[in-house]
DNA sequence: AGCACGCCGACT
DNA sequence: GTCGGCGTGCTC
């Protein structure tokens, strides 16, 4: 790519940097003989000092006169050559700059320790720089300025020199005694004097006494309450000089003791769970001076040891390009992975095993880790959950080639592996895959930019396909054994004659609810056969719906084909995706009654509910409010969890005979067209959720007969229902038939964003976008969000190609400011 | 992201 | 008369 009029010798290079900006040229670094590696750290001049950056490419050159490399840190890439590619394409597309994408997913080395020398090249003059300034000698470049060193840089008259330092690490050690603040080592007593200037009366001698026998006492209360006297009492001993307060050394904090035995430690939570106190209490210490952090050379941190060798199926796996593997339990899919990921390490190349979350990742490193020994090499975990240290070793020994299987997070696509000869991408569908701010990137978006770039196979592994997914090449595994019951609150027999209500809680009458009759029978028995339950319910019981009572109707965004959301504030329905509103309808448009506003049950209710049903039985909840300790469910004790789906992060409880989806609309009832498919993935999970038992499902529901639901209920295969859905989406010109890309404008006035919405919809009427392509724009439901006010607009394009050649049209300024979401999820990506 | 440059309100 | 608010623009 380096353009014929830049002479070999003198190549120049995209530097991409940790922050929002694009890649920028660099002319390579003076007396740096032949080509820098793809992916390596460099240091580079960035607004007078230096910035760490990455070499991502040969550089255009061009109209600048570009500043040379200061300094290159690797010998060998620090970033791997397929993200660069799948990045660089992402971000060509997209419009997220180059070093955005990097900031977000590069979760080590940014900021190194390195020794930095300087010295003035050869018969330099550098007087004119000033009085104090390198020397032919070599000295370290914190003894100069870094402005000065900079414009010495800029005239090509310094030499520099770099190397790694080993990284410290910052613990948390107990202060010598002698140090700690006296105030903190000393406290006040009251004790008692052997005689007095002035008699006491009987009660005060009383006092007195006990304080001579007992004391020394912390508090007056204290020594009243003890001495069997009233206050007064002890002040009277106090004022007639019979006692007096003293300062004595004080008993270390228990904290202290366990820091001083046990530590140092690398965290404060480390510390304090050594010590079994709260966070807060040993952060309390620190801010007393009992304990204070230094930076120390990091110890070799322990990583997380592989598991044994997984049982391995032959390998029947497709061969293709990009393939699929879905359905079974956990452990049937790792065994046929095994098999494929062992071979590939045999060769003596690279695989990558990519998770959506914390829950899913740990089971992959349990299933999968061990193939490596084996196969002759090491696995590696790699997550935003290790320490700085271990994630810096974890990242040296991929790039030594010592480990050769990374599992991990979507952090993990970036590691140097050498020689990948398989992406895996597991839960291929997940909503943890969407990154919640910044580049808004999608991890299997860019692992797909990354295999096709590099010709890596990849691999899309789960419970559940995408729907995205259908259409590859793959093998589905026959679901695991399983009972399913569903309560259908929309049966005849649960109407009752219902009034019309305006936001009140929707009470299907006969049934029970929030827990129908058929659930708590299960969950008495679950009680008196001392087994486990689980409930799964939404935090907060609210969704923001419109539903007729009678026939089920929920209306429909007649753009998108998702349930309208209810404002109440401005008593409109809303398309939360394309922005269509439209006024609350008193009644049905379907069969005439009168709507409801649907409000389901929350965590809490439903806890109090089951509480009210069992007293005898011990009830945990758990979410993002109030996670319980689930300790005693986990040694096998009979208890019932109410949860929200965080639950499903944990393993499932060992004597688990019921799992209870309180209302199972409320996965519906999401404003965005991947609500049933997320719904089919929940279910899925959760027949598969207990590695070998088949605990009954029971679903309440009003939608008895959604096809994902009857899917799992009839026994059908995980590829069932997403092909249908996969059909379903043709008709509706979704995703993957068409490409979708969401345009959020911003601006700090109403005015400024809603003209520059309108100003970015002509763009691309004016750039030949037809009115099918262009949704919106519209006001965010959410009117203002950190002070902006966001307008969104969707494109909705045939494909790809398409999509890249309207959002062209975005590369020039507007009013507002302009960013694009080419993997828009969860229909509103404020 | 930071940081500088650049125009309009409340004060030494 | 300044100090300082953050809006806009730039970084090879």
């Amino acid at each position: 790519m380096s353009t014929p009029s830049s002479p070999p010798s003198s190549p120049v290079w995209a530097v991409a940097l940790p922050l929002p900006v694009p890649a920028y040229d660099f002319a390579a670094p003076h007396g740096h003989a032949g080509p820098l590696p793809l992916g390596c750290r460099v240091l580079v001049p960035w607004r007078n000092e230096l910035a760490l950056g990455v070499v991502v490419g040969a550089g255009e050159g061009g109209a600048h006169r570009l500043r040379e490399v200061a300094g290159v840190l690797d010998r060998s890439p620090w970033v791997g050559a397929g993200f660069l590619a799948g990045a660089r394409s992402l971000s060509a597309l997209s419009r997220v700059p180059l070093g955005l994408l990097l900031s977000d997913l590069l979760g080590v080395g940014l900021t190194p320790r390195y020794q930095h020398r300087v010295r003035a090249v050869q018969d330099a003059d550098l007087s004119l720089f000033g009085p104090h300034t390198p020397t032919p000698e070599w000295r370290e470049a914190s003894a100069f300025e870094p402005a000065l060193l900079d414009a010495v840089r800029a005239q090509g008259l310094l030499d520099e020199d770099f190397s790694l330092s080993p990284r410290l690490s910052s613990v948390y050690r107990a202060r010598p005694w002698h140090e700690v603040p006296e105030e903190q080592r000393t406290v006040t007593v009251w004790r008692a004097l052997p005689i007095g200037p002035t008699p006491l009366t009987l009660r005060q001698e009383q006092a007195w006494r006990w304080l001579l026998e007992h004391g020394p006492v912390d508090s007056l209360g204290d020594w009243a309450r003890r001495a069997g006297v009233g206050s007064g009492v002890v002040m009277g001993t106090l004022q007639r000089g019979w006692a007096e307060a003293a300062q004595t050394e004080a008993a270390p904090p228990p904290a202290y003791i366990v820091l001083q035995e046990a530590g140092p430690f690398e965290t404060q939570v480390a510390w304090a769970q050594a010590a079994q106190v709260p966070g807060s209490h040993v952060a309390g210490l620190i801010a007393r001076r009992w304990a204070d952090s230094v930076e120390v050379l990091a110890p070799p941190p322990a990583l997380p040891q592989p598991a044994a060798a997984p049982r391995r199926l032959p390998d029947d796996l497709p061969e293709e390009l990009v393939w699929r593997l879905h359905g079974g339990r956990d452990a049937e899919r790792f065994a046929q992975l095994a098999a494929r990921i062992g071979r590939r390490l045999e060769l003596g190349r690279g695989v990558l095993v990519i998770a959506p979350d914390a829950a899913t990742l740990r089971r992959a490193w349990e299933g999968l880790s061990g193939v490596a020994e084996p196969s002759g090499t090491r696995a590696v975990l790699f997550s935003g959950t290790l320490s700085d240290v271990q994630r810096e070793e974890s990242w040296q020994r991929i790039q030594s080639g010592a480990a050769r299987l990374v599992i991990g997070s979507g952090l993990a696509l970036a590691a140097p592996l050498a020689d990948p000869a398989l992406i895996v991408v597991l839960e291929e569908g997940s909503d943890g895959y969407k990154w919640p701010s910044g580049s808004g990137v999608f991890v299997p978006d860019l692992a797909a930019r990354m295999g096709a770039a590099l010709q890596t196979p990849l691999a899309y592994v789960g419970a559940a396909p995408a729907v995205e997914s259908v259409p590859l090449p793959g093998v589905v595994l026959p679901p695991p054994r399983s009972r399913v019951h569903v309560v259908d609150y929309a049966s005849p027999a649960a109407q009752p004659s219902l009034g019309p209500l305006s936001a009140v809680q929707l009470r299907p009458g006969d049934q029970g609810y929030p827990i129908s009759h058929d659930l708590a029978k299960v969950l008495r028995q679950v009680a008196e056969r001392g087994r486990q339950a689980v409930l799964l319910a939404p935090r907060r019981g609210y969704s923001a719906l419109i539903r007729c009572p009678s026939c089920e109707h929920t209306p429909q965004c007649r753009n998108c084909d998702i349930p309208l959301r209810l404002h109440q504030q401005t008593r409109q329905l809303l398309c939360h995706q394309c922005g269509f509103s439209q006024g609350i309808p008193e009644r049905c448009e379907v069969c005439g009654e009168m709507m409801w506003s649907a409000r389901g049950p929350g965590t809490e209710w439903i806890a109090a509910e089951v509480r009210t049903l069992l007293p005898e039985c011990r009830v945990y909840r758990f979410d993002k409010d109030q996670q319980d300790d689930l300790t005693p469910l986990f040694q096998g004790e009979s208890g019932v969890v109410v949860g929200t789906q965080a639950l499903l992060s944990q393993d499932a409880p060992p004597n688990l005979a019921l799992i209870g989806l309180t209302l199972a609309d409320t996965w519906l009832g999401v404003s965005d067209f991947r609500a049933s498919e997320r719904y089919h993935r929940l279910l899925r999970q959760l027949i598969s959720w207990h590695p070998e038992r088949a605990p009954l499902l029971l679903v309440q529901t009003f939608q008895a007969e959604h096809a994902a639901l009857r899917s799992v209920v009839e026994g059908h295969d995980a590829l069932a229902f997403p092909t249908a859905e996969y059909d379903l989406r043709r008709a509706l010109s979704y995703p993957p038939h068409a490409a979708l890309a969401q345009v959020l404008i911003t601006a700090r006035e109403q005015a400024k964003a809603s003209a520059g919405a309108d100003e970015v919809a002509q763009a691309l009427f004016a750039a030949g976008a037809t009115p099918q392509e262009v949704l919106g724009p519209a006001a965010s439901p959410v009117t203002r969000v950190k002070g902006l006010y966001p307008y969104h607009l969707m494109l909705r394009t045939r494909d790809e190609a398409r999509l890249g050649k309207l959002l062209d049209v975005l590369n020039r300024s507007f009013r507002a400011r302009v960013r694009v979401d080419v993997t828009p999820r969860g229909g509103l990506g404020v």
